[in-house]
DNA sequence: AACTTTATACAATAATTATTTTACGTAAAT
DNA sequence: ATTTACGTAAAATAATTATTGTATAAAGTT
């Protein structure tokens, strides 16, 4: 960003103007690290933490090649960490007429990027399950149906039926979980502070 | 678990009376890989997921050996396995008197289990950004008191205290959330199917 | 048309995480 | 009082994930 003010930080006579904004980049490098931190708990890494951080702080889209010099990591890991956070929802590539490189913006909003990370995460995970449960479904049927079935394997596979109803229940209910996020319902019950 | 039967598997004439026994089986494993699998989701490890579903279809506690045997890992895998799990609130030692083994037990309900991690997860951060963002605080109040500060410096330092405070609302929400969650008022909203 | 710039695929390397092996302390069993 | 069983620490190894470097294709510039 501002990097013509770090050189001068060596220079003697400008060095007490300077001593404030060096404190103000540490705090944001700490705000930054912070974030890039916690993203764990989102379930992405902390490379992907860290870029969010760097364009929000930033305020305003950002290039690979920026990135790339905020962040001291090569070009190519940049691409592959914006794709990763356009598929998880969090960003988004912005044009603007007359720059060729591609730009990256993010949420400025805190609430909006955690129901982007919980719901992206949570509807894959939904849909894998949806399909599996049926073929499993199926499966114990036809296992029902052997004419060879003991007393014993006949309780067995009704048990097993019965926990893929209550399995295919649960998805059902995080779908209507991950509904209640995405659509804002969550904010009438725990509201914004 | 019901090891005998599948050494049985080989003799001719209960072959056909064991062809379901197979098949039963070879459901249940799919149903504990799947639930292995969506751990992912949830932030933890695929072995973890898999101990989870062995000990979850057992349907009552298991010993680290039981476990080393039906994961065909190390006992001492098993052992940090259900450390973790403990941690994670989502498994228990439970006491059995005559039995020298430790015994571990897990929650049957999903829908608590899920909460159980949700939460764990959660309050982890939110513990960790309070602190912080007081000491952050701090620092830019005494930024502030800089007599050498310009007069963008100054503007730069309240958007950052500014910032801060939003971070520290950001995170009494989530605080809120996590008890909206552990208290089960969840269920009032998105109702259980 | 030749030359740049940009993004990314692909293979190689580095770093991290998962897992096992060995070892050891403690508590029961003999 | 040994001996055996149990759980886990610590170090070593394996497997996975993150990161880089090289190469290439597509689009832009001269």
């Amino acid at each position: 960003m501002v990097h013509w003010l770090l050189k001068l930080v060596t220079g003697r006579v400008i060095h007490l103007v300077e001593q404030p904004f060096v404190k103000i980049k540490h705090v944001e490098d700490q705000l930054v690290e912070k974030i890039a931190d916690n993203m764990h708990t989102y379930g992405v890494s902390t490379t992907v933490g860290r870029v969010l951080g760097i364009i929000y702080m930033n305020r305003k889209a950002m290039t690979l090649d920026e990135l790339s010099e905020a962040t001291g990591m090569s070009k190519t890991r940049m691409s592959q960490v914006v794709r990763e956070m356009v598929d998880l929802n969090i960003a988004e590539k912005v044009f603007e007429k007359g720059i060729r490189k591609d730009l990256y913006n993010v949420e400025q909003d805190y609430y909006q990027t955690f129901i982007s990370l919980f719901t992206s995460n949570w509807q894959k995970a939904i849909n894998k399950n949806k399909m599996f449960e049926k073929k499993l479904s199926a499966e114990l049927k036809n296992i029902l149906e052997s004419d060879t079935l003991s007393e014993e394997m006949e309780l067995k596979v009704n048990d097993l039926l019965k926990e893929t109803k209550e399995w295919l229940d649960y998805y059902q209910w995080l779908s209507r979980l991950v509904d209640f996020f995405e659509s804002g319902e969550i904010f009438m019950h725990v509201p914004k502070p």
